[in-house]
DNA sequence: CCAGACGTTGTT
DNA sequence: GTCTGG
DNA sequence: CCAGACGTTGTT
DNA sequence: GTCTGG
């Protein structure tokens, strides 16, 4: 679940102006993008492992451009990095604490990233529609995430900084959505809610408070509808119009 | 002890 | 049907 | 996760 | 780095 996102820095704009940092701070926020050619992603494959822009625990009003698939910092070559990072571009809320790939991060490497959206796939008689979610107010959605940096031991010593999204159980719009007749359970990325987005990101935050975080965001704030094909040969593309509404005549609920 | 793994995903 | 690539 | 391949042979 | 399996 959540391999495929939007990404457009208005939703970072609108993180700082909920911050409420001064106008200088978001001028030199929007500074920071332009410097560092910051591409919007109106759709992108995790699997791109595309830079997004993440807020960090060390450095909450510096926001970082990380790309998107953890890489463990005990990984010993090229070759390991780049079998993991397709693997890790979520992780279970469940079991943060405990996977060797993601507890040093659980307990003091997190993130929020912020999505203007995500996307997935419902099932239909063997066929697949793409579903954009997104909040009904248009707000971002702050998604809880885990980064770490990896330095090639056989390399130059260049850090390569990754990130990578906690998920939860599905709410009951995705149960309704995201109906992969293989999966396991309904998935979902973690949102925080806007009150609670400090303690994600406190470092003194223990475990237990970490925890009751994890859980699976209100469907009744959240919006969806069909869309373009998003993969494949006939996807659009990163491109605007890959939100717009699109009708299939087998999805009648929408 | 050494070698090898270390991860994710809707069963309506 | 099942595996690989992205 | 989904999309696409899944095979062989002497060349373009 | 740290744990598990053999």
């Amino acid at each position: 679940m959540c391999y495929n996102a939007e990404a457009q820095t208005k939703a970072s704009i609108k993180y700082a102006k909920h911050k409420s940092f001064d106008a200088n701070i978001i001028k030199q926020l929007q500074l920071k993008l332009d410097l560092i050619s910051y591409t919007p992603y109106y759709q992108v494959s995790g699997f791109a492992h595309p830079r997004i822009l993440v807020f960090t625990d060390r450095e909450p009003l510096e926001p970082k451009l990380f790309h998107w698939g953890l890489i463990p910092s005990w990984i010993k070559d090229e070759e390991g990095a780049k079998k993991i990072i397709n693997q890790t571009l979520n992780a279970r809320g469940e079991t943060i604490y405990e996977k060797p790939a993601f507890r040093t991060s659980a307990k003091s490497k997190r993130c929020l990233v912020y999505l203007d959206a995500f996307y997935e796939h419902h099932h239909l008689n063997g066929k697949t529609f793409p579903f954009r979610i997104a909040m009904k107010d248009d707000s971002p959605m702050a998604i809880a995430g885990l980064w770490e940096e990896w330095a090639n031991p056989k390399g130059s010593g260049e850090i390569i900084s990754t990130f990578t999204i906690v998920t939860t159980v599905g709410n009951s719009i995705m149960a309704k959505v995201h109906n992969n007749p293989k999966a396991e359970g309904p998935r979902m990325p973690v949102i925080i809610p806007k009150d609670k987005q400090d303690e994600w990101l406190d470092i003194k935050a223990d475990k237990e408070v970490i925890q009751s975080l994890i859980k699976p965001f209100d469907g009744s704030l959240l919006e969806y509808h069909t869309v373009g094909k998003i993969l494949g040969k006939a996807a659009i593309g990163n491109k605007p119009e890959v939100e717009n509404k699109v009708k299939y005549q087998e999805i009648d609920w929408v």
